[in-house]
DNA sequence: CTAATGTCTCCAGCAACTAGAGGTTCAAGA
DNA sequence: TCTTGAACCTCTAGTTGCTGGAGACATTAG
């Protein structure tokens, strides 16, 4: 039987992390020993560690839970489950197409600089300038918003 | 001078971002009609068109938030610009490169798919199996924990 | 004048956690 | 056996970048 501690160190996930997913349903309650601490077995180690290495490929939670519940639930056809992966690999394409529309934008930016002030400063302008926006990108309330989530420096 | 829609319309920004983004500062309060409708000139259009680019380029707020306080002091030299976005394009192609590998996975996934039972389905035993986790990666709190930011269907 | 839209403020919520406060339990050393 | 210190408990609130709703006022078209 393991501690949560030590379950999150075997699995790689941090501890306040597998309370937040017992928490939403994602893990189920656990034993607990004499003074109210989490003990878990095999299975739940098997299992976050399904789901860690789900949300390493970049599934939401939500499409875990629906791998897990399926997983639960040998004798069906794995249709779903395919079709979720093929959803996801669908996401990670089209995040990887916008990225690169966005490096090219990026280097051709910073290639520009020539260091001198901000008044003539290419990447300042660059980005003032909308002339290189798509013309039929404006329509209100269209426009892409994907991968509008980058907080580099949100990690650990 | 434009109420907040037009300016919304014009920009490409939802009015409650726009609300949003003067709430956090990135916008100055504006003008009010007598019946205190917000209202707005050509520097505010012009900001918010430069936000939103720079939101398109992935660029997060607080990084937007040093790249207008540096346009507003045009005399500077653009060092710090540059570095903003140098920044931005390295994070940029991390993102990328990992998403590289995703995706790789995922097609291994999706391709080994029979169409068979869950119980010998490539796709949730992909996910179970940990060996081909990197063997060092698993050090307590040391995992990579970047593009953990999915959320396909999350969009407007 | 009236109806429909647009705008106002404030508050709550989304993902997926993370961090902190304030208290309890456990394992090991003296 | 006692004591220390780490690990654990619950609960709340914060993060990023918005989005949506409620209920009330303003503006504009017909």
């Amino acid at each position: 039987m393991l501690t949560i501690g030590k379950l999150g160190a075997a699995a790689g996930v941090k501890v306040p992390t597998i309370r937040y997913y017992e928490q939403i349903g994602l893990l189920p309650p656990p034993e607990r020993s004499a003074g109210n601490q989490r003990l878990y077995g095999r299975t739940a180690l098997d299992r976050l560690a399904f789901i860690r290495h789900a949300r390493d490929l970049g599934f939401p939670l939500e499409a875990i839970r629906d791998l897990l519940s399926l997983s639960d639930r040998p004798d069906q056809p794995c249709a779903a489950a395919d079709i979720i992966a093929k959803q996801q690999l669908a996401a990670v394409e089209a995040r990887i197409a916008r990225l690169e529309a966005l490096k090219s934008e990026l280097e051709r930016m910073v290639s520009q600089c020539a260091q001198g002030t901000i008044a003539n400063c290419r990447v300042i302008e660059a980005l003032s300038d909308h002339s290189s926006c798509a013309p039929g990108s404006h329509k209100p309330g269209a426009h892409s918003q994907d991968d509008k989530r980058t907080t580099p420096g949100a990690g650990r």
